[in-house]
DNA sequence: CTGTTAGCGCGTTCAA
DNA sequence: TTGAACGCGCTAACAG
């Protein structure tokens, strides 16, 4: 293996040399560093990031800590696309990723997993889908040992950025666009159209926000609203179809998942009635769900996320970024290449 | 950051006596080692695994290759549990594993990728649906510059470990099964059932196999049987059911996407015969496809690939690995929980 | 069985 | 502007 030294020795200069021209400092004549940077080519030369991490002791390298549920592989789209998002972006910075699950962590304190990723040489921690339950977790970040940046969830210090779309728009958006465009659903005679949300998990982050939105819709739009808690499962969620859904105009969900649930359950019963989404998962059109959910960007949130990391490390403070969010109809047709 | 200088001071031994307590190594009395062990446990001591690599000059580290087609969300399952596994057994083993996609990998010759994994102190790599196509990749494996197990490849040498289901086998089986099962579907007063069997893509290595199962499978049950490549492609796979399915009594495909395809082909002109997929991810169920697929386990599968890399990297050789499968039926209600 | 010592490859003072 | 020297935390001979 080819190292610094061979390169200082090729190029006649020294070792501390070609470790500056290595990371750009300055006070080096441009003859000299051409001098390196051919021994560089020419050796073929590779820096060592362990080494780079030892000596300098600070890694740069940034944890992915998300928490993919066994059960619901239909979704595993979110969690695929927070992965390729956020190491495209650990690539593109020149800073490694490693991908830790919240199951590697079960029966984990606090402490365990601050060490643990301390002996990893992590440096930063990258949460996905935070919820106030996953409290060791919750501890974690607000121990602040890392540079933390949350996606959707509201924290903010200057050590803690948070990235998310604004969900409270978001959801008044999708929910609005599904009632004006299908003003035929409403029974004739009926005084105002009634409306069943199925919010997610109370526990969640992203839960009061997008209830927040749903309401403001309902109240602009003067339609009726019943709120029910599908804790984001597809079962439950057709529970609720079937119950509460019964006599309502529209059932409007948190997430794709719950609302596949709630249109299949619709089906048994036969009624046909307009149902949405949230996420903008491919699952939605395979189901056979042809309806409007917020597209989410998860590639592009991860890869923003793992940006706001890299800017922490390098010393700036914490923030929050909010990111673009579209509606979108998800149709199978669409899907299919 | 209490090191492990800081250990041996507080238990009055030397460095290399931690060093060799903390590696396992023999020739330590059972009252040093405790000795040893209180000292760790008080000062809270984790050891610096950058520090270790860079001294040991091998890290340990394996690197997860793998290629998530972008254009095809729903098949993200399959990736998810590789990485699920891989990274679980990779947790328990003590050995870090970093994701990368081939996406990152493009235009860089097997040179750069060596260098790149190389300067990530990447000692061994687990390949992931290789297909022949993919030059840069199978050189890289070939050049044996890293320990190596390939999935469902055909690759074995002193350094290199194959792991893999039987797909002769398992086409076999679940060809052969849906055929017995469906016996009405066979036009009255013909023949012979016939058969179109939607191949995955020449170039994948597991497709010759799986085609040979499924030769074996027309031959004993004599059926008359049409081969047509699918490429993996949903969208394909529809046009050929569409066009060369038109007069079968069963179609059989080497993959659930292709398997969905042809059933919403199918559904469009009308027709109803059996279909049957491979892969057995929910999508399945979730597009409405009651149908036989091979289990592939494909979490079981990772979680073996890397501990039989980290057998590698204990000096161990290369050797065959044949993971168990079963057939299942795919259903929506057993999806739904 | 235990301790001493020499690196691993690199970043970083501090003189020159 | 350049280079010599030290140390990051640890492993691995080797000596005792």
């Amino acid at each position: 293996m080819v190292s610094i030294k061979d390169v200082a020795k090729h190029a006649g200069v020294a070792i501390s040399t070609v470790s500056k021209v290595l990371n750009n400092y300055p006070n080096v004549t441009e003859t000299t560093k051409n001098k390196v940077n051919r021994a560089i080519k020419e050796l073929n030369y590779v820096p060592n990031s362990i080494a780079a991490a030892l000596s300098s002791k600070h890694s740069g390298r940034v944890a992915l800590l998300m928490d993919p549920v066994r059960e619901t592989r239909g979704a595993d789209q979110i969690y695929m696309e927070y992965i390729l998002g956020a190491l495209d972006s650990a690539r593109e910075l020149g800073i490694d990723a490693i991908t830790v699950f919240f199951s590697m962590l079960e029966n984990m304190t606090v402490d365990d997993i601050t060490r643990y990723l301390r002996s990893q040489g992590v440096q930063a921690i990258v949460v996905f889908g935070l919820s106030q339950e996953t409290k060791v977790i919750r501890n974690l970040i607000q121990e602040e040992d890392f540079f933390t940046v949350v996606v959707d969830a509201p924290f903010v210090t200057d050590g803690i950025t948070s990235v998310g779309i604004d969900h409270t728009e978001a959801q008044y958006q999708v929910a609005v666009k599904t009632i004006k465009e299908n003003p035929g659903s409403v029974q004739p005679g009926e005084s105002a159209p009634s409306v069943l949300y199925i919010a997610g998990r109370g526990a969640d982050y992203t839960t009061a926000d997008r209830t927040k939105g749903m309401k403001k819709a309902a109240e602009e739009l003067k339609v009726s609203l019943s709120i029910r808690y599908g804790d984001f499962s597809e079962a439950k969620a057709g529970s609720i179809a079937r119950v509460t859904g019964r006599d309502k105009d529209f059932i409007i969900c948190a997430s794709d998942l719950m609302a596949i649930g709630a249109v299949n359950a619709l089906k048994e019963t036969g009624r046909n009635i307009p149902v949405c989404g949230f996420d903008g998962i491919a699952l939605m059109a395979y189901a056979g769900c042809d309806m409007n959910t917020v597209r989410q960007d998860f590639y592009e949130i991860a890869n923003t996320a793992v940006k706001e990391a890299k800017r922490l490390m390098d010393g700036e403070k914490g923030r929050q970024v909010v990111m673009p969010h579209r509606i979108v109809r998800m149709a199978y047709s669409d899907i299919v290449k």
